[in-house]
DNA sequence: CAATGATATGCAACAAGTTGCATATTGCTG
DNA sequence: CAGCAATATGCAACTTGTTGCATATCATTG
């Protein structure tokens, strides 16, 4: 289990509610991490149940209830025994690599279109990547120096699409090749 | 759910049993997809009431009994459905970055010694990539027709090692330097 | 000849993740 | 002012995946 750690993660960056993690997934975190609102709101219950993090209500006028989490010492503790212990090798699982294996079954055409949106959608990711890295190159030493580590994390982000973008380029290339020849 | 096209477009390749498959998942779409010998049989009996494959038993003698399945016209259909609607995009989950997110908190001679652990199985695994191209290179051009799409998720697999490589190189860098001047 | 690893199959309990539903407010837009 | 997106939280049912256990044979190796 791990959205345990990544929550842990998180919170010990910054404070905040559920609603707010789940900003933090979807902005920060979101291209290596990934979870639904109920995953998190779940999940922060049992780990207020388990004495790893902890919350003050801020009742707002005429607003629902926020709970504001916080990691509790335990909590920290297990985030930096977390981090220290190795990890096993995280499985791949990419649904549209199945697909291409089995792709003698489908439209060319539309196998074709599949990977152009593809291609896309990962230029369009690459680009959201180089804009926040641009960021982080003209901010200060002080930033650049306490971001360092969250900074390699987007640089995998960068390798990785450009890997992907390229990848699709031959599979369009060899698509496009063969289906002119009709083949 | 697609453990149950992945075994769908293992079975249109080749009939077999839920071994057999479990070693296809090892030895061919390992990189990208993977499941537990306890998964594969649960499937393959879910698939069955659905209709989706039949098997035939094999009584061996003093051995026991394999059922080698095969696709149902029902299961071909269900698969090339598949292959033609279009896929979301698969949700990339890697701890390894959540832990270098939070590395400010970890020991950092360990946390190098863990990327270069990282670093080493990538390169194991794009050198095995590597050996299997030269192997489909020097085969046959019809064998080479047949095997292209298997072959361009091969292609996958060497341009992401590749990129996993390089990016462990930047922070094995990053943690060697800052290691040195004892940050 | 005993131990191990490969072949071959499966159940049961549990953990993790998805989907659908439900509520309530604020602020913006047409 | 009606409708919609964003903020803010949560339950329940279901599917998927993991872990541990269990069985039985055959071939190899020490």
């Amino acid at each position: 289990m791990s959205l345990k750690h990544a929550i842990l993660t998180l919170l010990e960056t910054e404070d905040g509610t559920g609603y707010d993690l789940l900003k933090r997934f979807e902005d920060h975190l979101g291209y290596f991490w990934n979870a639904s609102h109920q995953q998190i709101y779940a999940q922060l219950k049992t780990m207020h149940n388990e004495a790893l993090i902890d919350y003050q209500l801020e009742a707002q006028d005429d607003k629902p209830d926020k709970k504001i989490y916080t990691l509790t010492d335990s909590g920290r503790q297990a985030l930096s025994e977390w981090v220290q212990q190795p990890l096993k090798l995280g499985k791949v699982k990419d649904a549209l690599l199945v697909k291409i294996y089995a792709g003698h079954l489908a439209d060319k055409e539309q196998l074709l279109e599949e990977m152009l949106h593809y291609r896309d959608s990962h230029k369009r990711m690459l680009q959201t990547f180089l804009a926040i890295e641009n960021e982080y190159h003209s901010s200060s030493k002080k930033k650049q120096h306490e971001l360092a580590m969250p900074y390699l994390t987007l640089r995998r982000g960068i390798l990785g699409e450009r890997a992907c973008i390229e990848w699709a380029e031959e599979v369009i290339n060899y698509l496009q090749k063969t289906n002119s020849r009709g083949q």
